[in-house]
This record gives structure tokens, sequence and C-alpha cells, in this order.
DNA sequence: CTGTTTGTTCGGCTCAATCCGAACAAACCA
DNA sequence: TGGTTTGTTCGGATTGAGCCGAACAAACAG
């Protein structure tokens, strides 16, 4: 085993965090770069950053900024050694599935929610738009409490609930 | 109430669904076109999509398309009465959402699980890089199994399976 | 068979996101 | 203090997505 397979199969991942990084609305560099910083000994500075992805400083401060925002990098401002920042990855990938669920897909069900409630309100018992809404806000109900109880969980004890679960 | 209030709140669900669907990678055009059939009372044509969201045939013409191929909405190709096309809008929302679990997350996460596991082959056991692979790995295993089951249960049953779980 | 309605495909326009390099600001070093 | 390293901000180039209108294809009506 050499160390060119190793760093083969540590670009895959990277490549498939980059793809990740999309589906998550962020861009490739970013999923480049947490990737580096996640198979990194230790934390990074945007120099190396720059060094290790190729891509340009101005970028790697953007980025950086972005991921640290999100929380899926933690900025280490070692100010004590150097002046340099210092990155390093969250490496629990839960932790970050479950910011994103807090964050974004709770906001987005509970803005929703409050739309459809509004809409409900408005029109009339009788009219025949109110079955639609009424089984769309019982939906989201659902979503609401199934996501609230979803990032209070380990993935472990997600597991679990859901495979002890019967009928 | 007016008929106005009823059109200005069935708009606010509209909007809103125009937004969520730029979250799960979708044009706001398709949110809207989802919204207006999700409303209609029964079928609607191309060219009275045309007529309802004000855009161009071609466009209502590609998004009616990539909508039909995810299962948001149904191609009643009613041959027998004309020639026209028409769609339906699939208006249970949670059958969308585990087709999206299915389709989409799933894949991404065994796609991703498969990278790992060919990259933990290929680096040495005594390797550095071991550790935060293989709780990658791990995380990744349980987020397998959770979508796999939770695309399985309605959303009052995976409400249940969390609400009912204990320790 | 001719004209009309419906639906798809194609090329082009516009806008936003991504990334880069250069300019600037700030901290460190000699 | 003057020079170097680090980090941010700005304007601009490139790319891709979304949408449109026009051309084309296909089915129906008379």
């Amino acid at each position: 085993m050499s160390d060119d397979d190793s760093a083969v199969a540590r670009e895959r991942v990277i490549e498939s965090m980059e793809q990740s990084a999309e589906v998550y609305g962020l861009s490739r560099s970013a999923g480049r770069i947490y990737g580096v910083l996640y198979f990194a000994s230790g934390t990074l500075s945007i120099p190396e950053l720059v060094e290790e992805t190729g891509y340009a400083k101005s970028t790697v401060s953007n980025v950086t900024r972005t991921l640290s925002r999100i929380g899926l990098i933690h900025r280490r401002s070692s100010t004590g050694g150097g002046r340099r920042v210092q990155f390093e990855a969250e490496r629990e990938v839960w932790f970050i599935l479950q910011d994103v669920f807090q964050q974004y897909i709770q906001r987005e069900v509970q803005t929703t929610l409050r739309t459809i409630r509004r809409a409900e309100e408005q029109v009339p018992a009788d009219a025949r738009e109110q079955e639609p809404i009424q089984n769309l806000r019982e939906t989201y109900e659902d979503l609401e409490e199934i996501v609230q109880l979803a990032s209070e969980y380990s993935a472990a004890e997600l597991r679990e609930a859901l495979e002890t679960y019967e009928q």
C-alpha cells in the first residue's frame, strides 16, 4: 500500500464532499476546503489552504468565513502564537446535520406553517379551497414535530428510535 | 370575506411554495406551477398553465416535464377526451418528501458510503487518516438506516416513533 | 387536404454565482 | 522605521441556470 493509493482514496472522499456541498447549497470550493481541513492532522491557515487547494487567497478567505458562520469549520484564533488565523474542521458530521436541521429546515417548515395557518383563517370554512390547505397544514404540523425531535437526538438514538418502533 | 382575500391567501401559500422549491433545488417557476396545480379544482393543460402563471409556453413545457419526472405532478394523458395533456398536482406532500428521501438523499448517502468504504480499504490500518474516516463511515451507516426507515413510514408514524421513544 | 391548436426543441438573452487578481489594511519582524 | 506576511475587500471575467420567442412537429377539425 503506497502513499499514492492513500492520497487517491482521500481525494475521492474529498470529491464526494464537494458533491455533498452542492446538495446543501454550498459551492464546490466549500466542499473541498472542508474536506482538506477534515483530513488535516491539526489546524490550517489560509496560506496553507491556498497551497493545498489551489484556490486564490480571496476565495479561501470568503469560503472560510461562510463555513465558519454555518459551523462546518471553527476559527481557532490562536492570537497567542502568531497572527495567523487557524481553521479546524468540525468532524462530528451529525452535529453539522443537526445544525442544518435547526437553522434551515426547521425555519423553512415554520415559516411555511405560519403562512398556511394565516391562509386558513382567511379562507371561509365553506370554500372549496379549505380542504387541500387543511391537509397541507396537518402534514406540516407533523413535519415540524419530526424535525424538532430529530434535531435533538444523536444519530444512533434516532436510528434506535426508528428501528424499535412497531406499529 | 371577499374573493380577493381568498385569492391573496392562496397567492401567499403559492409564494411559499416558490421558496420551498428553491430549497429542494428546483426553480421558482416550478414552485409556482406546482402551487397553481395544487389549488386547481381539477387538472390543467399547458395553455391553461400559461394563462394562470404568465410563463412562456416553452417554460411551462420544460417545467412540467421536470415536475412529472420527480413525481410532484402527474401527467393525465387523457387521450380519450382531447389531445390536450392534463396535469394534476400530487397533493400528498408526504409522498413527495418520501420520494425526495428515496431518490436523492438515499442515493447521496449510499454513494458517499461506498466511497468511504473504498477509501477505508485502501488506507492501511496503522495510518493516521484511519480514525476520522472510520468515524465518518459510522455516521453514514446510521444515516443510511435512518433514511431507509424514515422513507417507509407515514408522517404520523414517524412522528409517533420519535415521540414515544425513550432513552 | 388545409388550417388551427397543442406541445417540444432550439438558440439567445439576462442575471446571479463563483472565482480570480489587484488593491488595500493590519500585524509582525528585523 | 521599512519590509514582509497575512487577511479582507473590491471590480471584473467566466460560467451556468432560467426564461423567452421562434421554429418545428404532431394531432385534430372543418
